[in-house]
DNA sequence: GTGAAAGCGCTAACAT
DNA sequence: ATGTTAGCGCTTTCAC
């Protein structure tokens, strides 16, 4: 029934009919610039008649490069670490088992299911295909997550890791400095970190959607930030009072939700019932603002005519909205591919310095404002 | 200033601080049942002692299991494979640079972007860290694409694959069959093929759908189908039409979309246009089931006063819906999360025959219907 | 510029 | 039941 499978061509394989030596070919392919046109060609064709795929296994073990990056989605971490019993090791049986392993396993995720993270492994998976390399997927949500990807990587299993943090204060990023470990995040650190990382400027988006307000006549207007212990937060909320004040309104009156749908929607209803004659609204993501105009159309105002509403982020709940959502829009598979490409650089060349790539966003205009 | 990693210990550390040999050392890690328990106890010991993590790549290239499943979006395929140019020499490149390569590297994404996606990866990541297995994320969009990812495979670079398809025609899965890859899919090949797959019993999702809605009192109900050229698509609407057929309701008119927002309220608003008087609507999606509110609050129709709506899947959509939408849920995670458990089955025990696990989906009563 | 040879860390025969 | 040994496929000195 099961088909053995012909066992795949090997770099000895290759270099029998190329009539050169394993060591050849293997520098030719790793891209050693100087070699001899014919040789570089006849490594190529057979490459091409073997079907020659190299073994990561091989090829990990030998030089010190796996082509495996680890994307990351870390949560809070204070998820107590459960209990160590007879059967169950900790990090050392889990590390251990690959298939063998029963384990109670009830933890809880929903992790990867946000829009947005989609995005990023979009960005992430298709920067790496090109340079013949892969993610590998892990979630880190306690604390003993974080030290086994710390092991992971440590142990060379993955060559650097893309960190995607969900809480403010995710403390897995602080243990990267002094590892020697590569990593690259998404979005800057909570605190400040010598760790690179890739992020939106929030403080413009936040201006760019004051200043469409302002330009399409709206004299009262509100934003619903999100929560303050977040850096993305803190900053959409005071680019866009600052945005204000420059505009000449020192006072913006501000609620905070969480980022939710609920709580837009329960952020609005605050608002409304404190100012309620606002005629425009920023909300800090789309999906509160996606709350934002559910509360608007049960109060019976009209968007935009009543009230004008902008988001943040150009998620697909944007497009979701009606009217279709004004937002502003974070090149997330751009920042995504950027710090892949930070990261492998650093791999490659590992005295680069610290760096932080800041992406422009643009305002979308839709139908909301 | 880059601080170096001290190398992290490896079975020969582990061995010498237990006092053992390498090879006990790995037999009692990889769960040999049968030992002394005293050497158990001496390995756990000196496993956390010197804080040993396995190497994959070792581990890889000695047994032939690498722990690492291959998740893969594939798609339609049709994309015309790219030319080959001087620097670009197709497969045989791309597999070779772990890094070197440049590339234009102009090809299409976001199909990881879709909410279901995220929430595959939560139940196949979730269930593969507690077998201390991980996956690799891969998209295979071109016909190249289908053909990396086979070689990939084939090189024993993961053990299995885990195969999505976003399209009916999508041609990969028909390639492993007579390679001796494993290989399950999440939702029935559109042609039968023999590969193992988990689903959702799409007809009797369908027909909780059509109950429910008879049950409130629907009289003239009428469906949104998905494409017809999808087997989930064709299952829930026969699925609905028999239910309504077994209650008395010969005749269910339908029109096609295509399951996005868009085409659910184009093909709402042939629905009223044909049939003024619909009381009830089944769409055979969630996103579809979104854009039919919005076209039934355009038209003045209330929800679900007038008109009844049920979705599908209980996707995030479902709650951003007002009212929210009554649904069939799909439970995608478990699912995943099962198509995984069968895909480490297989690779531990081959000879396991093709299998098809069936989950019954359930009827989430929210405002709409 | 190219080949020969020595491992990288691990598992699985093969001893014992 | 446990130790010894031979590779797995590759990169990288080291010679030439």
């Amino acid at each position: 029934m099961s088909e053995l499978l012909q066992p795949s061509p090997t770099l000895e394989d290759v270099a029998r009919a190329a009539g050169l030596s394993r060591s050849t070919v293997s520098r030719v392919l790793n891209g050693s610039r100087d070699f001899d046109p014919a040789v570089r060609e006849a490594v190529r064709r057979a490459v091409a008649a073997t079907g020659y795929v190299p073994s990561v296994a091989g090829r990990s073990l030998a030089g010190r490069r796996t082509g495996m990056v680890a994307l990351v989605l870390s949560g809070a971490g204070d998820t107590p670490v459960y209990e160590t019993s007879a059967n169950d090791t900790a990090v050392g049986d889990r590390a251990t088992d690959a298939y063998g392993a029963e384990d109670d396993g009830s933890r809880r995720r929903a992790v990867f299911s946000d829009p947005f993270f989609g995005r990023v492994a979009d960005g992430v998976t298709s920067f790496l295909r090109r340079q013949g390399a892969h993610p590998i997927l892990m979630s880190a949500e306690t604390a003993e997550d974080h030290q086994y990807v710390l092991a992971y990587l440590r142990r060379g299993n993955a060559d650097g890791a893309l960190l995607v943090s969900t809480h403010a204060d995710d403390p897995l990023p602080a243990l990267i400095p002094g590892t020697g470990l590569h990593a690259v995040m998404y979005a800057r650190p909570a605190r400040p970190l010598p760790l690179s990382y890739v992020d939106v400027a929030h403080r413009e988006g936040a201006a760019l959607a004051a200043e469409h307000l302002l330009a399409r006549g709206c004299r009262r207007v509100a934003t619903i930030c999100g929560p303050l212990d977040v850096p993305a937060s803190r900053d959409r909320l005071a680019g866009f009072q600052e945005a204000m004040a420059r505009r000449g309104h020192p006072y913006v009156p501000f609620v905070a939700g969480n980022f939710t749908l609920d709580s837009g929607e329960a952020a609005a209803r605050r608002l409304l019932a404190e100012f309620p004659d606002v005629d425009g609204v920023f909300a800090a993501n789309d999906l509160m603002a996606q709350g934002a105009l559910l509360t608007l159309r049960d109060q019976g105002r009209r968007v935009p005519g009543d009230v004008a509403v902008v988001g943040f982020d150009d998620s697909s709940a944007a497009l979701a909205c009606r009217p279709m959502l004004t937002t502003v829009r974070q090149p997330v598979e751009e920042m995504a591919a950027e710090m892949t490409r930070m990261l492998l650089d650093r791999i490659r060349t590992p005295e680069l310095p610290i760096a932080a790539r800041i992406f422009d966003p643009v305002l979308v205009v839709r139908q909301s404002a």
